[in-house]
DNA sequence: ACGTATAGTGACCGTTTGGATACTAATGGA
DNA sequence: TCCATTAGTATCCAAACGGTCACTATACGT
């Protein structure tokens, strides 16, 4: 069953499929902070500290053309611009959570090393 | 729940910690072929059309730094070497294997698509 | 005697990526 | 009146990354 990575159409893993539309630094926390609710731009931007508004932007421009976000720019000044999960952005909930998941025992476990140092 | 994103001892998000580790272009698939079973180097390299020699090696090397997998060199000639997961990559095995169901689902929704037109 | 397989390494190159900085518009608050 | 806020865009830069090509050693089969 893992050994099967058929070439599909594309001839792509579907692994490599799957990683390819979260590839990029700040996808992944970008989603994982969508999981929650519907945010506004800035409100994103303030939850990932380091990421630049440039970037940011890019990035968020990239999951809405790969079909993960939808984004929805309201007609107001100061500009009111929300992003929120698509139906298929929502599938990747139990991926996101699990990386969350992971990434926290990870963690965990590197205090403990260092602590039992 | 998902809007905890504390800064442990890094200030990063643990979705980021964790994708982290296995971005590289090669990184998750190599991963999926190990889940099943302990491979030597051209093995992982014939079931990844594309990748070339320079670049698997640097990207297995790379997972190997990470502790994800375990490099075995046999002293002999010609070389034997072989790759499997370490502890730490098994924990892995539930995230890559959601990115390989997703992944699947995705293709086969996109087949659906340029069928029904 | 020759070619093949193994698991690499070294030098180099081009594109992509992320990032720094400066700029925009119109509104509301002090 | 002045400044902050909003969600961007324009320009430019440096580093990272993937990729190409050539090269290595030794044993085995023909």
């Amino acid at each position: 069953m893992t050994d099967d990575c058929p070439p599909t159409t594309d001839g792509k893993c579907p692994v490599e499929t799957a990683l390819e539309l979260i590839d990029g630094k700040w996808k992944g926390v970008a989603l994982f902070h969508l999981l929650d609710k519907t945010l506004r731009f800035n409100e994103i931007r303030r939850r990932i500290p380091n990421v630049t508004q440039r970037v940011l932007t890019r990035q968020l421009r990239e999951l809405e053309q790969d079909g993960l976000i939808i984004r929805t720019v309201y007609a107001e000044v100061p500009p009111r611009v929300e992003y929120r999960l698509s139906p298929l952005g929502e599938t990747l909930r139990p991926i996101i959570v699990a990386l969350w998941n992971w990434g926290t025992a990870y963690k965990a476990r590197q205090i403990e090393e260092s602590e039992a140092a």
